[in-house]
DNA sequence: CGTCTGACGAGAATGCTATTCTCGCATCGA
DNA sequence: TCGATGCGAGAATAGCATTCTCGTCAGACG
């Protein structure tokens, strides 16, 4: 990009000793990824231990046997670490659900295997390595939303593949299929996590499926005929139109035909 | 429910006495509630005023011109006054939300003011009241779900109400009222405060619109139909039937019409 | 080879909060 | 008036992140 032409007159030590000091520089720069790297490996493991992003930073520190001092030498902050890691597990995330996703074939299909994927990976487990996407994701939301928006990129990248895909092949619609994206991510990432109802009510936990259909279908009926009557469902699908219609342009009175695909 | 006949030989002082204590206690209790009261009262200050959940115990307590022996006497912690607070708001949201409503008719147009009110609600502003659904709520998602849930159970309700009313209408289809209920006060709520794009995005924000959209019509291209060709819809209602059978049954290749309704 | 620098370990120190504890005073009913 | 209870004032405790101080050590450089 930027091979600077050396200028003539004020510095007479061009390249021959920037290589030398860039080679001096290496060693450092290495030992220091290395470092930082002790210290991203030593959080993870506290993680995946107490099942918490609540480690302290001395923590983190003695597992790695190093020191506060280099601690916070390479890190700005305990905040920092754990955005790394959060960066890094959406990322790597992103790529493992591109790989599980080579195997299915048909848009649709794929973007519920991926929606299924994505709810998995949020749902609060005991033991597993969720945390980063429950515990902390949330807190970061609310302190950096825009590190947030950040760390989603590459998901936020894959799903509009996904749905733009869909778009394609006549099998969704949509003026904007990076929004569409975003909410489906959104809608099944807090939802996973969504909470159980308070005590005992049955429909206790809306699971994967119930994201999915919702995602494909939303309200206007589409989504749930997975059997239904064929002529009910058309009879939505109608009726729907007029409905937002008049959800738009103001008007009132429908018709009563209730067209309930399921029981 | 449980007038207690009063054993004849165990307790010799009935009624009377019960009434006397009952009299003697209602004073303090009505002293306590009053202080409850001041230090909510404080809380709900320092929130307008600073914008943040982030004040000090310390300060609610020199707000509330009372002590910290007070408070720790009347609170488990500083989580139950948010908690309390957190309750209030969502309860008072709920009903002052109906009083809006009530001037609203048509069950899609009343589902959608609502959506709109809520998502407005759920918006980070800078000197609103709204740090109570925005910070404290996503804290409080981590750590006490089910509280939550508690909390949400007066909007769900009401938002019960309005999907079912929309169904019974023939203006909506869902199996489950309660949970698409549930899945459309996450998606406005949590979309609201939703990360803007990293840098410079122009989708940069999922407005209150297209949570609307989203949830109408998901991603099947019922919702988006303000005008567009009567055929085309038609088509991708038939479409999508079939599509949503092949994504459970697994199947693939699809028709081609790519049936966009919208610019 | 001697020195100088910059990274590092060990751990004390600081700062901020929540939460608890200890003292007295005051109020209210008996 | 007496005693229990509520309460204000504020000191004390505790958990954590973050900073600072002091030596040490390895490599760079003349």
């Amino acid at each position: 990009m930027s091979v600077v032409p050396a200028e003539p007159v004020e510095s007479p030590e061009p390249a021959w000793r920037q290589r030398a000091v860039e080679r001096s520089t290496r060693a450092a720069k290495l030992r220091a990824e290395q470092r930082v790297q002790r210290f991203l490996d030593a959080a993870q493991e506290l993680i995946a231990d107490k099942g918490t992003t609540d480690f302290t930073v001395q923590e983190v520190v003695e597992r790695s046997r190093q020191s506060l001092r280099s601690f916070y030498q390479h890190f700005d902050g305990k905040h920092e670490l754990l955005l790394a890691l959060f960066e890094d597990a959406l990322s790597r995330s992103a790529t493992e659900m591109r790989e599980k996703l080579s195997t299915v074939t048909g848009p649709l299909d794929r973007l519920k295997v991926a929606v299924d994927l994505l709810y998995d990976s949020s749902t609060p487990r005991e033991g597993q390595q969720s945390p980063l996407f429950t515990d902390f994701a949330i807190q970061l939301l609310v302190s950096h939303p825009d590190q947030v928006a950040t760390a989603h990129l590459p998901l936020l990248a894959l799903f509009t593949e996904l749905v733009e895909d869909a778009v394609k092949a006549g099998q969704a619609v949509t003026p904007r299929p990076r929004r569409t994206a975003s909410l489906i991510m959104q809608t099944a990432m807090f939802t996973a996590q969504a909470p159980a109802a308070p005590v005992g009510a049955q429909p206790s936990r809306i699971g994967a499926e119930d994201v999915w259909e919702f995602c494909l279908g939303g309200i206007t009926g589409a989504g749930q005929a997975t059997g239904g009557d064929e002529s009910g469902t058309q009879k939505v699908a109608a009726t729907k139109k007029a409905a937002a219609k008049r959800t738009t342009a103001k008007k009132s009175a429908a018709p009563k035909g209730a067209t309930r695909t399921k029981a």
